[in-house]
DNA sequence: TGACTATATCTGTCTATGCGTATATATTCA
DNA sequence: TGAATATATACGCATAGACAGATATAGTCA
């Protein structure tokens, strides 16, 4: 049950809500991607949410080259999998994930 | 979605999950049934984290006479309601909630 | 190798919240 | 009304974690 109380406590942060949405709809993600995605200037606060995100077990990581890529990690947990679902449901069809996707999709790989 | 977040940061304590897998399970419980079943001796502490939870929406209170029952408060939103389902998969097979389920049916209403 | 870029981590500050103890409030009943 | 019981709240302390800024690390390319 603490695993579960973790897993919720790593939800309850908006940016971090809005990340995995971001995640879920889109799949793998770079983290300038994100950045840029939530409009957010500091870099150190998506990579501190990462780090809990990933810590949490929620999330995976990938190099490749400079980049990392984050995704969620679907496969560990028949909970995580229900959550993504209660996600699919509830946190994408969210205002502020459509503008999160639109920021995405407009400004992708700006970074590079 | 910062109701989201508010939501889950109140799944996000053990001590919160068992008294709420305890609701689910068993529908209305006064605080004292929720002491016993959760083997808790510090009254203040299971009082402060329903507060917490009825704070989140989450519970609804009604007073009888001395006694207060909490009870899940599906009413008001579907991510409740969903959340509620997760947690009959997930939380209620529990060894921990078993325990907890246990402990109350064999000491109900101990303290009238 | 050295400059540049992407990302992570450290540091200090501030706030939220958990806990236990003590106290307050509300209800019942003699 | 006063005692007893059920529940809530206030207080002080300790810890987690959010944030911004500064610095470290790792990969790429000239």
């Amino acid at each position: 049950m603490k695993d579960m109380a973790r897993i919720f406590k790593a939800l309850s942060d908006e940016t971090r809500l809005r990340i995995l949405s971001l995640l879920v709809s889109e799949g793998e993600v770079c983290v300038c991607d994100i950045m840029t995605a939530l409009n957010l200037s500091h870099q150190s606060t998506v990579s501190r949410h990462l780090s809990y995100l990933k810590n949490s077990g929620l999330v995976n990581d990938r190099r490749e080259g400079v980049w990392i890529y984050y995704s969620i990690d679907e496969d560990k947990s028949l909970l995580v999998k229900d959550i993504i679902k209660l996600f699919e449901r509830h946190l994408l069809p969210m205002q502020t994930s459509k503008t999160d996707r639109e920021r995405l999709t407009s400004n992708k790989k700006r970074c590079v």
